[in-house]
RNA sequence: CGGGGCGUGGCGCAGCUUGGUAGCGCGGGUGCUUUGGGAGCACUAGGUCGCAGGUUCGAAUCCUGUCGCCCCGACCA
């Protein structure tokens, strides 16, 4: 392709609507354009760049015999209904768009496929001898993102494999996991991008077993914590640590552990409380009031109890209260702080926010007009492990000191509710420590289980005649994501370092000066060579500066720059690798048997 | 939705406090010179100052409203 024709606009200024490098440098190097917010017109080098990233993907998922299909966009709402996700993605905080048709039939976007995926493979999967089966489809995903952010990395229309598996038993299941497990890795090592796979939260998707592959980059949207032996690492909303050990209260239980009132005017954070009276913050028994929000309406008080030192996991939190709920209520929609305003709202009387204590009595909740009247009482294992504890008493500017589990008020059962952070000690080798970096996800392997094919009536018959419901599990790429993850990693003060299996084009040919005829008639005979060998190569045949070409070469960040210039006379040209800016003069002669092994090794994303 | 900020030629910005009818850099076009790291000179095209009201002799500038976008939090490939 000649540089001329390729409708290539390069920016000489950061563009106002960008923060983060790979973002500036995707709209600099004329790669895309925004439509509108979260909206991404992918511009000829761009889409090259997502056709290759796609090659490596189909190729690593075809070598694991998964079938390529294409699924539609346009999704019935009843068998979003069916599958119980409607609400979920259509209200509130929902990320479907949805839309009804002339016939005033419900539609969504498609933001993810399990429903319609599960709804085929119901109709076609009958016996276990179809199974295992993987359908996987590279497709544009539409979803409301509430604030789509950093170009590519959360559109409201990205490009996304996203595969989905079938299987007879769980074991089967298992395999097909660990498969993906393992293409993965070498999709994301051949598309030249440092991953690492993390534990992770399952989410809205379901299911059990989760893992996520992290593109590592200081404009990660993840905290990944880590151990610094490699044998753990996780997303923090789902990372397990052990917490510091608790400083014992001196006196103990007091009395009785019933605790004992000590006057605590205005000291209603745990900061003010321990600079006031010299408690250590572990001593303190943090409780929190939050209401949960269902499908159904339920709208359920939550008191939920940790150490004062530690701090609450949203996404341990939601999964605890589904758990408990779900089953009666439908989807857990929102979590929020119950304020006070709410609860004035709701005909309650004043709480005593601040001073707060595990022993608050349902009769707080009796004149309800809309929530449930009990609290659903949880608590962090560091919260019921403490053995005597300072705790508010429920009652403006008093806390109670030496209060106990058992005597103050019931234990409830320990669960994992806190955030882990960097610096805890690993659970799986207290002596390791966790560390923190930052990651992109740019892929996420799910073990769904049976939860969509029990909803939507998947069923197979299994080898003893008997129907089940099909085990499935789900795996994503963000194809559009990772093209961007790709730039952000690689990149130095010039622009953008492709790797070479990912590039829009492998080599660049540079006529220096275009008004000498030695110089650009050499171009166009290596520019046919290049092309006649199979190499997507552009010739910048513009009628610019050298400065220019070489600026604009290295901002789009094509591997390989071939510099045809003074020397061109003499039969020389110059061979400048994009990613180091090592370079060398060589004959014009010897160029193709030089760079053609380079260029093999690169097409197979190894380094070159 | 809550909190911050910004809307002025294609892009990046100044002008606004203290009203007098719009300017700079980049980019575009033409010509000459230049020709290995975003060239120089000259000429040139291009703007309802987000939109709607209001104040005023006069509004990019002041007031009110409204729309849009960006950034920080909740979402995720």
């Amino acid at each position: 392709m000649r540089v001329s024709r390729l409708m290539l606009v390069t920016l000489r200024d950061d563009p106002a609507e960008a923060e983060i490098p790979s973002h500036k440098l995707l709209l600099r190097a004329g790669y895309i354009r925004r439509m509108g917010p979260g909206l991404y017109a992918y511009l000829p080098l761009m889409w090259r760049v997502l056709q290759k990233v796609s090659k490596v993907v189909r190729e690593e998922m075809d070598a694991t015999g998964a079938l390529e299909t294409l699924l539609p966009q346009l999704h019935p709402a009843e068998l979003w209904q069916r599958s119980g996700r409607w609400a979920g993605y259509t209200a509130g905080e929902g990320i479907m768009f949805h839309l009804q048709d002339r016939q005033g039939r419900s539609l969504g976007l498609g933001p993810t496929h399990e429903e319609v995926v599960t709804e085929l493979a119901g109709d076609l999967l009958r016996s276990y001898r179809q199974l295992p089966v993987n359908l996987y489809q590279i497709q544009t995903k539409f979803r409301d993102e509430i604030r789509p952010r950093f170009g590519l990395m959360r559109g409201r229309e990205f490009i996304m494999k996203d595969a989905y598996s079938f299987h007879a038993d769980e074991e089967c299941l298992r395999q097909s996991y660990a498969e993906m497990d393992r293409a993965y890795r070498r999709i994301f090592a051949r598309c030249g991008l440092r991953t690492v796979a993390v534990e992770a939260d399952s989410g809205a998707i379901g299911g059990s077993a989760s893992q996520e592959f992290m593109v590592t980059a200081e404009a990660g949207e993840d905290l990944i914590l880590a151990s610094g032996d490699g044998r753990y690492a996780a997303n923090q909303e789902r990372a397990i640590s052990l917490a510091a050990e608790a400083v014992a209260l001196p006196q103990g239980r007091w009395p009785a552990g019933l605790g004992e009132a000590l006057a605590t005017p205005g000291q209603s954070s745990i900061d003010g409380l321990c600079k006031a009276h010299g408690f250590d913050s572990s001593q303190i028994l943090k409780v929190l009031l939050l209401l949960a929000r269902f499908e159904d309406g339920h709208q359920q008080p939550l008191l939920v109890s940790l150490r004062g030192d530690q701090q609450l996991n949203d996404v341990k939190l939601a999964n605890a209260v589904s758990a408990r709920c779900s089953a009666a209520h439908g989807a857990l929609l929102e979590i929020a702080p119950l304020s006070a305003e709410a609860s004035s709202k709701e005909g309650l009387g004043p709480i005593p926010f601040g001073y707060l204590g595990p022993q608050l009595e349902d009769g707080l909740l009796d004149g309800a007009r809309t929530w449930a009247r009990t609290f659903l009482r949880l608590a962090d294992s560091s919260a019921t492990g403490l053995e005597a504890f300072v705790c508010g008493a429920n009652r403006i500017d008093t806390h109670l000191v030496g209060a106990a589990w058992g005597s103050l008020c019931p234990s409830p059962e320990g669960l994992d509710l806190r955030a882990a952070q960097p610096g805890d000690r690993c659970q799986h080798d207290p002596s390791q420590r966790l560390e923190a970096s930052r990651g992109i996800e740019v892929g996420h392997i799910f073990q769904l289980g049976r939860k969509y094919s029990e909803a939507l009536g998947a069923r197979f018959t299994n080898g003893t005649g008997a129907e089940e419901a099909l085990w499935m599990g789900c795996y994503g790429i963000g194809v559009s994501r990772l093209a961007q993850a790709a730039v952000e990693q690689l990149h130095d003060g010039k622009g953008i370092c492709w790797p070479p299996s990912i590039a829009p084009y492998e080599v660049i040919v540079v006529v220096a000066n275009g008004a000498e005829a030695s110089q650009r008639e050499l171009g166009e005979l290596l520019y046919s060579q290049l092309q006649a060998s199979g190499v997507e190569v552009l010739l910048d045949d513009r009628d610019e500066r050298a400065g220019v070409k070489f600026k604009d070469a290295d901002l789009i960040g094509i591997p390989w720059r071939v510099v045809v210039g003074r020397a061109a006379a003499a039969g020389l040209v110059e061979l400048v690798e994009r990613c180091s800016g090592h370079q060398q003069e060589l004959a014009a002669t010897a160029l193709m048997e030089t760079l053609l092994p380079s260029l093999e090794r690169g097409r197979q994303g190894l380094a070159p």
